[in-house]
RNA sequence: GUGGGAGUAGCUCAACUGGUAGAGCAUCGGACUGUGGCUCCGACGGUUGCGGGUUCAAUUCCCGUCUCCCACCCCA
């Protein structure tokens, strides 16, 4: 049996339902901060990625499919009947660093890779198309995201991110610290319209490059003396990522990196205003936070605020979104000065910590209709199509269904009504309209229908 | 990528130290030819994840592999 790849699964009535319950009550909430929906490709090149999210983070440098598009000549009609030559996919991981990732896009075949993120494409369009000279710079998105990880709860190799972006010229507004708050503000609003409480936001600023700079500095020197006494993991990072140190969980480390310098000792004057502002605005709309200056995103784009809302019940995997500045990204990717920031909420968490039962927002049948006897179905088509131009939620039967497996099928089904459509009712123009709930029944006249269904509850 | 646990009917789970698989729910049919949710009876449904090994005999023991779950790494 065929199965569905490892890391992906399929999302089933009722969950769909669940699923665009929040699309609906995200794309609200967007609608009245001014954000528009932007769709960007689901793959796109390499080197995007590669510039853009970093080459040193472990989504670039492991979790990327990747593969190499072979132009006009094979496709994959070939390899897929003959099985003969299968296309050509492998990871990053074979290839050596930055030199090859930038060659493979000169070559016949450029190197493309399936979205490990969608903050980089955004700003790719951004650039693409010029839009600071429409007026464009708050986008939002929703869709799948791809990353080649070890499936665990809340974690898959196809997920989803609801993300936006405030991105623009610094005129337009894009590197004021209202602009962090508002994106703040935003999330809080929407965690509480899909009905998720007891969130958390985690608060931190990294400074500028020249401030992380001058950070990392004085980290590796709190931290070559003892390093040699922390564990593995942390000896490892000291070398590749000191900022990551502060993720550490193991407990025999906790002093060591209690000690350690914090960035908020080494923010410049304009990092530390900026930061506090976002925090006096966020005060005085109400969002609680809590500071922690251990905060310290993976992506290499983020500078000054960074940030974190989180779940219990939702295991290891706890944090449900997370976002940040990225000042400098756009010109990364060699456009424009365009400060920015994001976030991105992970679909399939923001889903599974929901209260709300998918049952629940699953719309059942108004009414069932049961064609009774020869001839019926065409009676039965025709009210079908009456009643469902009244906005009703109309299923139905077939003639040669005995009216005890119409019951059934209509109490299977959740409807509320059934309407029973025989030659007696045809002949007389009248049908018999009975409440599944209560057992209450009625005959009402054609014309009549339409209005008795729907005012009922 | 590393470590641990688990895969038996559509779903939830049984099967003692190896003896060729069973229940509940669900589905379908009947009791009940135009009135359901209850009850009773019956039927359908499994190459016990897949492949190999040990054995007279494997769901059970061993090896490999795949998938899921938990944790690490990292991140949404």
């Amino acid at each position: 049996m065929i199965k569905a790849p490892r890391g992906t699964r399929d999302l089933l009535p009722p969950d769909t339902a669940l699923w665009n319950f929040v699309e609906a009550a995200v794309r609200d909430v967007f609608r009245a901060y001014n954000f528009h929906e932007i769709r960007t490709p689901i793959f796109e090149s390499t080197e995007l990625f590669a510039r853009g999210v970093g080459e040193e983070t472990d989504i670039v440098a492991k979790e990327m499919f990747t593969w190499e598009d072979r132009g006009r000549q094979t496709e994959l009609i070939a390899p897929i009947r003959g099985l003969s030559a299968p296309p050509r996919i492998s990871t990053v991981e074979g290839l050596q660093p930055s030199s090859e990732i930038s060659q493979i896009g000169e070559g016949k075949g450029q190197s493309l890779t399936l979205r490990p993120e969608n903050t980089a494409g955004v700003v790719r369009a951004y650039i693409e198309h010029k839009l600071w000279d429409r007026g464009l710079n708050k986008l939002f998105y929703i869709g799948p995201q791809f990353r080649r990880e070890r499936p665990q709860k809340g974690r898959y190799r196809q997920f989803y991110q609801i993300g936006a972006e405030v991105i623009g010229p610094a005129t337009a507004g894009s590197e004021s610290p209202a602009r962090d708050a508002e994106i703040l503000e935003l999330l809080a609003t929407l965690l509480d319209r899909v009905g998720i409480s007891n969130w958390t936001l985690e608060l931190n600023s990294v400074g500028c490059p020249a401030d992380r700079a001058e950070f990392n500095e004085a980290l590796r020197k709190a931290l070559d003396p003892v390093a040699a006494k922390m564990c593995a993991d942390c000896q490892r990072r000291v070398v590749t990522n000191p900022l990551r140190v502060f993720d550490c969980k193991v407990p025999e480390d906790q002093p060591i990196i209690e000690k350690l310098p914090r960035i908020s000792q080494f923010l410049d004057e304009p990092c530390r205003v900026h930061f506090e502002q976002v925090q006096a605005i966020l005060k005085s709309v109400e969002v609680p936070f809590v500071l922690n200056d251990r905060l310290v995103r993976g992506l290499d784009y983020y500078q000054k605020t960074t940030f974190e809302f989180t779940h219990g019940a939702l295991g290891a995997q706890n944090a449900i979104l997370g976002g940040g500045r990225y000042d400098g990204l756009s010109e990364a990717l060699g456009g424009p000065a365009a400060p920015g920031i994001g976030f991105a909420i992970g679909e399939d968490r923001l889903v599974m910590s929901l209260a709300e039962s998918a049952e629940s927002v699953v719309r059942k049948p108004d009414v069932y209709i049961a064609p009774l006897g020869t001839g019926m179905n065409r009676e039965a088509a025709r009210l079908a199509r009456e009643l469902r131009r009244h906005d009703l939620v109309v299923d139905l039967g077939d003639e040669s269904f005995r009216l005890k497996k119409s019951f059934e099928a209509a109490d299977r089904l959740g409807a509320r009504y059934i309407l029973i459509v025989g030659e007696n009712e045809v002949k007389a123009g009248a049908f018999a309209l009975k409440k599944l709930a209560s057992g209450e029944q009625v005959t009402v006249p054609r014309g009549e229908l339409a209005q008795r269904i729907s005012r009922a509850t």
